[in-house]
DNA sequence: TTGACATGCAAGTCACAGCTTGCATATTGT
DNA sequence: ACAATATGCAAGCTGTGACTTGCATGTCAA
């Protein structure tokens, strides 16, 4: 509930992981998650680990689940970080 | 050491806190921010345990101290913080 | 309907993060 | 020199987060 937790949800590595996989390849299921985790991020979790990661990443606001029949889709959805952005002024890249 | 910890770094409220502190008054002391983050964030948290986030801070990169005589001056550095603008696609904000 | 597949729920274990406590070090003013 | 100030170091306590284990629910194909 607590925005806040964007920050909590982005502290374990797996979840960042579990971020990039979805960023890479959106509406993925709970078994495409952990075999990609596995073979792509050398992330050796159990189904219900990543699935536990999920209803926390839920729960903040970054990723969407959407169920069709036996099937349940992920999709992250970053728009949740820009309350990290709009809360400190990050320096220009310099050049 | 690994540029990771700035996730673990911001992942607890004192030290968000404590950088909220820094951005908007730059260069305090260990006793300064404790008396305002005492009176103007409602944190309770004794000055052992305000050193303890300003060490994990500065190993993320996100402090940067400047020791003076017994006065020891903590800098906000948020230029890390690109790295999760850079790692993440954040949507723009929809007027 | 039956079995295989995909996911959900709940209790228990364990390591670690954050805090405290107590003492040590170092610098300034008188 | 001495006391007060500002910070540093290290060990111990405790709650919580990540993981596992075991079983339950629900959906599809034959």
């Amino acid at each position: 509930m607590p925005p806040d937790d964007i920050f909590a949800a982005l502290a374990d590595p797996t979840r960042r992981a579990i971020l990039d996989e979805l960023a890479e390849r959106d509406g993925q299921t709970l078994f495409e998650l952990c075999a990609r985790l596995t073979t792509r991020h050398s992330i050796g979790s159990s189904r219900q680990a990543i699935s536990q990661h999920l209803d926390l990443l839920s729960a903040a606001g970054l990723v969407k689940a959407e169920r069709s029949g036996r099937y349940k889709f992920h999709h992250a959805d970053f728009g949740p970080l820009r309350a990290i952005v709009d809360r400190w002024p990050i320096p220009e890249e310099r050049t």
